[in-house]
DNA sequence: ACAAAAGTGTTCCTCTTACACCCATGA
DNA sequence: TCATGGGTGTAAGAGGAACACTTTTGT
């Protein structure tokens, strides 16, 4: 019989989702930005280890902060990825001695984020040298983190149908075809325009406001708001406005 | 700036839910039951600390053997709970040395479990000293077990919603009125009994048996069968037959 | 014979789907 | 004036909700 194991590390890998107004994308990093020595080509998630004293949150958060700015956002653990071997026994020297530890193993847990997608939150990233693909152009990453990516996605959709995070990845004032757009992206499905709109209204999850689109070469869209009174009381529990939408 | 955290211990705690026909159950241990001069009188999860070279789907497995002498049941990770204040100090102490191990903090994950509730599977249960209680009556449990046991019940909800996972709480062949029982009793709802039927045999998800209950004081009800022949295609994925059914 | 749960049909109405044209703007 | 996407209505059909009585068994 094996022995109980204490000397594992946590880590966290954040999937850091946003919406351009057309496709979903995510925020991948280089494997080692400060250490050239070990930028293999290969693109990760931001992550990180955890540390004393720290909740998993919060070194999820931790990670989000550094690599957009952003504190206070739609945060959501996933899965634990805690296979022995997940890292190899170069990965985990490698691990070791950047992080000044001593570890036989690294489990690491899934998050996800979403966040506003916005010309500033581009270029801030793009300092960071952090880059925004989109998620159906992703096909390898290092380590399992494709197997982090991929399930953080599965659980994104579920989430979506059920609650009100959809509008995490849109400007405060939107467009219908703004999130009809989103919804298209997420799930690799189409909506009938006149449909979507005839539910989305008579659900009333949007208030209008007076603004339009500007600058544009057609008839400009009317912005639109989250009906915040939605929070107020326990309709968030109820949200699955975009599961009968997308009919599932 | 705190170091980063190598030391830490990770557990794993089982929400096993059974149904008896009737109430949606959970299995539950003493403190512990080996040592008496801790058992405190108080119930908590069954669970386990992992080892050496076991992922922890592979630790969860071994907690429910342990405790149902069950083999290949459907278990699913829920939450982290990583609190560094989660277990205090006496606890841990306690920990330490009953595990003769030396650790700062214990970060656990939560399973749930579903499990077929027989007589079989109660009086095995009985004899390993865990007790089966309705969840409806449940509302303390020491450590964060209750947490625990609420998230497990919140995912599990969404989850028999999305996946035919129903039919693990049931005996392979069934009456209609304890699948719906099994519904009302998860939810916490009411349905009506004709249209129950139609929906779910028009879902095509039963096929129906050439047997009946036996000794009972009224006309006897058709046992019927999941439907396995969903499995073979993709129909897992578009289970949504009780999202429809309860209409949410 | 009685108690207890099984099993069955119909009507009404709501919600979904499919589908085509005019409108406002920038270039 | 043209190209582009915004924005609207209707008719036909499918699916959901509400509802009461007969059947079969054990006692």
């Amino acid at each position: 019989m094996s022995s109980v194991q204490t000397n594992s590390a946590i880590s966290v890998d954040c999937v850091i989702f946003g919406f351009d107004g057309e496709n979903l994308k995510a925020l991948l990093v280089r494997r080692r930005n400060a250490d050239p020595l070990y930028d293999d080509g290969g693109h990760k998630l931001p992550g990180a280890m955890i540390r004393e004293n720290e909740t998993l949150p919060e070194a999820a958060a931790r990670v989000l902060e550094a690599s957009t700015g952003l504190k206070d956002i739609y945060l959501k653990q996933t899965s634990i990825f805690s296979d022995p071997d997940r890292v190899d026994q170069s990965e985990l020297q490698w691990i070791c001695q950047y992080h000044g530890i001593k570890t036989d193993r690294v489990v690491t847990v899934g998050y996800y984020a979403l966040v506003k997608l916005d010309p500033g939150m581009v270029s801030y990233t793009k300092r960071q040298g952090a880059v925004w693909m989109n998620v159906d152009d992703i096909h390898h990453l290092i380590m399992d983190h494709m197997d982090i990516l991929s399930d953080a996605l599965t659980v994104l959709q579920k989430d979506i149908l059920w609650s009100p995070i959809a509008f995490n990845l849109l400007p405060k004032k939107f467009t219908v075809r703004q999130l009809q757009n989103l919804l298209e992206a997420v799930f690799g499905i189409e909506l009938d325009n006149r449909n979507f709109r005839k539910k989305l209204f008579s659900a009333g999850v949007l208030v209008e406001t007076d603004e339009y689109e500007k600058h544009v070469s057609h008839k400009p869209a009317r912005l639109y708001q989250l009906n915040k009174s939605l929070f107020s009381k326990k309709n968030i529990v109820n949200f699955s406005t975009f599961a009968r939408i997308i009919n599932i």
